[in-house]
DNA sequence: CCGTACGCTGTACAACGTACGCTGTACGGA
DNA sequence: TCCGTACAGCGTACGTTGTACAGCGTACGG
């Protein structure tokens, strides 16, 4: 069911577009690897939060026209594909130039930007953190975020193992507070959903053997429901991550 | 592929152990549900970090050895079964009873309970935690850890909202320190790693464009690699959560 | 003792990723 | 001008997945 053979060097020149110097022989291309992109993408979004991972060949080759098989001329394989997909929204992605505005302002920057990537693509919470894609976008993201600490690093005298982990800090926090609005935003609406474990869930949830747990977690689920204060965790996550740098500058 | 109806009350039911009341009519079962989820939950680990989610029915079945249909008469389906293999990973947590303790030592030890728990099971941190359980293990892991945040929660006077928040806070971040740690004790040890890529990397990373990628990039791979200091973004991304949640204390 | 509820499983189907080999195109060199 | 060849596209096929369904056999309740 998997490619035996990933090459990561071909992955990396497709994701950077570097041609194998193409000797054009042969029948032209009818397709453009930009188009097979954009309309994976298009796919992945319409999936909602499992929409990368439930991207198929076949539905993307149907999409297109295609046969499934013809896709394998463009890419190597459906884990490739997600790749230049994710890249593709990484490089896609506003980037507010806030050089010279002060770190706290550029770090919300950074984090709002990344919001609009989650809620334009929801499937980007669920990518692997730990698998870097090394393509165009990501590199351009990296360095833009980077830059957004100068300050903070000059502040703080922060070497560059901690720059880096600093932004990883606040790209999880805020990865973490998409999740969260999902999962309100999600396929059920809050209500029918506790409606259909409510049952059982009062059988079994003894308020005295779990007193903090059935308290916090009725308050915590009916404040993502309510949409009265919908940004919420996400302001309180995003002042603990600047409060927690801050502590940074001695 | 997937089933038509999977009736969550159906799963937590299963999840808290509550028997349908079985009329004790047919032959006897030939396993134990426990058994199946041990199973289960040694299959998941020994798959690494992809481990639940390459978890199969089928392998199951042939480790446990029945015919896979088998299964479906202990479990409604895959999903369910992973439900209950991440439910039982949060039971059979270690938990230190730190009442009494400073606030500080109470997050700490919240925060590295978690951190074995991503040691023994590399696939719990790719669970989604927008998609909670419910199970038993689940709250009672909740319980504890709102627990430790008592003292916190009264000088800072946090609300219930806001306690679940602050949980959330801290456990995201240890999530993603153990997705750094599985990186580089990952399959590949660093080196062969960066030798496959290098080559189209240096043909297209231009450090004149992305100055910083390039020189922070280099620094935190090679500070990963190294296990000279395999702890430093553990406890970068600690303290600066216990910082940040201190902020609250005005 | 037997009817029936229920554990177990063989078979089958739809969907998946993708290897292999064929067909037809269109350019580079003769 | 023509043709060999490199390459785009794809039909077919294989192995894998989750799981629906129907049959078989067991063992308890009446």
């Amino acid at each position: 069911m998997t490619a035996v053979a990933p090459d990561p060097a071909r992955t990396l020149a497709l994701l950077w577009r570097v041609e194998p110097a193409a000797g054009a022989r042969g029948p032209r291309r009818g397709l453009d690897l930009d188009d097979v992109v954009a309309r994976a993408t298009a796919l992945a979004d319409a999936g909602g939060p499992e929409g990368l991972a439930g991207l198929s060949v076949r539905a993307l080759a149907r999409e297109l026209g295609v046969a499934p098989m013809t896709l394998y001329t463009y890419v190597p394989g459906r884990e490739e594909l997600a790749d230049l997909v994710v890249d593709a929204a990484y490089a896609a992605m506003a980037r507010r130039d806030t050089t010279g505005r002060p770190w706290r302002e550029r770090l919300t920057a950074v984090a709002e930007e990344n919001r609009a990537l989650h809620r334009a693509h929801p499937w980007a919470a669920r990518v692997d953190p730990g698998r870097p894609v090394l393509g165009p976008g990501e590199t351009a993201k990296y360095e833009h975020e980077l830059a957004a600490f100068d300050e903070l690093a000059d502040l703080a005298d922060l070497d560059d193992v901690d720059r880096d982990a600093a932004l990883t800090f606040l790209l999880d926090v805020v990865r973490a507070a998409a999740l969260v609005e999902q999962q309100s935003t999600g396929p059920s609406d809050g209500t029918a959903w506790w409606a259909a474990r409510a049952p059982v869930l009062e059988q079994v949830l003894d308020p005295e053997r779990y007193p903090r747990a059935v308290r916090v977690g009725a308050a915590a689920g009916a404040a993502q429901d309510s949409a009265r204060d919908p940004d919420r965790a996400w302001r309180f996550g995003l002042a603990r991550v600047l409060d927690g740098l801050a502590a940074l500058i001695d």
